[in-house]
RNA sequence: GGCUGCGUAGCAAAAUGGUUAUGCAGUGGCCUGCAAAGCCAUCUACGGCGGUUCGAUUCCGCCCGCAGCCUCCA
């Protein structure tokens, strides 16, 4: 039985899903304006996650995440660099699928964008100005009355009292109160625009969800995700926009991942300590980013380091050299005893550590099965490349990722000359010969490993 | 200031009212020409002070420290 923390009620619920059989669930996607940093990768991996297990489980899952297109920071950005928006956004669209498929990240089944969606966002303002929840200010923007809305702060356990006082609130006088929120923009000049009730301009940040998440899952929907920082204002305000404009319930559960830091900072754009995937993509396999973010609970904290990031490398060489030369078979038997408790792991809101640490156990019995009783090894080999898969790893070939993606062939065939060198040298027992080699591979990141059966296997360092 | 949450061994990271997390690193052993890998054994814990309890790292209170949100941010 899955259970799942509802960040709106602070605890761990027995998920129910409003229609048997089948879940929706909507996650706030990137602001393409950059590229996809190691915080953005946590939320694409951690809900890819949940989105396998939904699967794994059974489920019929549409699961929804958007791409938010127009917004001050992609005009700004578009202005600085002399490009077309459009142009901007494609190329950072591109980027994200890349980054995304490089994580091993399914693609989500919809995946709506802002300025595909004027007419639902338009439609929905609308709905709310009609029912007097949203007014037009003095500078012609519409704005949101969080006062008309009586659960305004539930969320993130706020109260507007509380806000009001807050005093770093830039207080904008077309506003009626200054913890309203804009829903639709009015254009500047120059500035990517569109036609409505009132005048050229743009949606707001938070209607765009609102608008996309009740279009795609209908009003009331399942599960709605996010970073924790979403959670307010932007989730808050949605909830007061769906609910508001719709008179039903928005969403049953909410989910919010934690944050990566850097030196115990949480790393972001505006501090600018940010790694982006790309960077990390030329020194880590992907999998391996996707393992180190897997390594703690999606929750907590994630502290990034260079150090981290070897962790998560040694964590996965120890299951690929488990696997390594073991045929795995797709429709073989599993062991249910790991299956059961990798599931409970999962279960457990996701408990993604565990469900690692599962893995472990379950690669030492297969090291120890391989030395006695080889049936048994591919059975475990099997299990745990199964396993593995739930969590979206281990299905590269074990050599493969041992000895290192995209690996110069004349590497390789100066490396098999070297080994061969080696085995004549120990055959004639000239161990110093012997030695210098394998340590003048290992300087150059090649570890050399012997079977007793006289061949010797190899793998980066 | 208000509201969340966190504080676990050398590092990372979980669970749990009494019994092995797990990965890396360390130590001893097996294996090996020697290594590496693997296997076996083993050492390092639960921020501080009180309370509840037969018993608390685990529940409660206070304190200290840290982070996040309250402003765009995953």
């Amino acid at each position: 039985m899955l259970k799942i923390y509802n960040t709106l009620t602070r605890k761990k619920e027995l998920f129910q899903p409003r229609v048997a059989g089948k879940v929706g669930m909507y996650v706030c996607g990137m602001t393409v304006y950059d590229y996809c940093h190691i915080g953005h990768a946590r939320v694409m991996v951690v809900f890819d996650t949940a989105a396998r297990y939904f699967r794994y489980q059974g489920y019929e899952l549409t699961y929804v995440r958007n791409i938010t297109d127009i917004d001050d920071k992609i005009i700004q950005r578009a202005i600085e660099n002399g490009e077309d928006y459009g142009k901007l956004t494609e190329r950072f669209i591109d980027a994200m699928h890349e980054d995304e498929r490089a994580l091993a990240v399914l693609p989500p089944d919809l995946e709506p964008r802002a300025t595909q969606s004027i007419d639902a966002i338009i439609a929905m303002i609308k709905t709310l100005v009609d029912k007097k929840l949203a007014y037009v200010g003095g500078n012609g923007d519409v704005f949101y009355a969080v006062t008309k809305f009586k659960d305004y702060g539930r969320l993130s356990g706020k109260n507007l009292g509380d806000l009001q006082a807050g005093e770093r609130v830039d207080v904008d006088m077309a506003k009626r109160n200054p913890m309203d929120f804009v829903l639709w923009k009015m254009a500047k000049p120059n500035e990517p625009a569109w036609d409505s009730p009132w005048g050229l301009g743009r949606p707001g940040w938070h209607i765009e969800c609102s608008a996309m998440s009740t279009c795609c899952l209908g009003n009331h929907f399942d599960i709605h995700g996010g970073g924790m920082d979403l959670q307010f204002p932007h989730h808050e305000n949605e909830i007061a926009q769906s609910e508001g404009a719709t008179g039903e319930r928005f969403v049953n559960v909410w989910m919010h991942n934690g944050f990566v830091r850097v030196d115990d900072e949480k790393m972001s754009k505006s501090l600018g300590n940010f790694f982006t995937v790309r960077e990390v993509l030329k020194q880590y396999q992907p999998e391996i980013i996707r393992v180190f973010i897997l390594s703690s609970h999606y929750r907590s904290p994630l502290n990034y380091a260079g150090e981290s990031l070897n962790d998560a490398k040694a964590a996965l060489t120890r299951l690929y050299t488990a696997l390594r030369g073991i045929e795995t078979a797709t429709n073989a038997v599993t062991e249910d005893a790991y299956k059961i408790r990798f599931e409970q792991a999962m279960n457990d809101d996701f408990n993604t550590p565990v469900a690692l640490s599962v893995l472990f156990d379950l690669a030492r019995d297969l090291n120890k099965a391989k030395k006695t009783d080889q049936q048994q090894a591919r059975t475990l080999a099997s299990t745990l490349k199964y396993l593995g898969g739930l969590l979206g790893t281990l299905q590269d070939d074990p050599e493969a990722f041992l000895k290192g993606s995209g690996e110069i062939e004349s590497g390789k065939e100066n490396i098999d000359q070297q080994i061969q060198a080696r085995i004549e040298a120990k055959k004639s027992k000239d161990w110093g010969l012997a030695d210098k080699i394998r340590n003048d591979l290992k300087e150059q990141g090649v570890i050399l490993e012997d079977s007793p059966d006289g061949t010797t296997s190899w793998r980066r360092d």
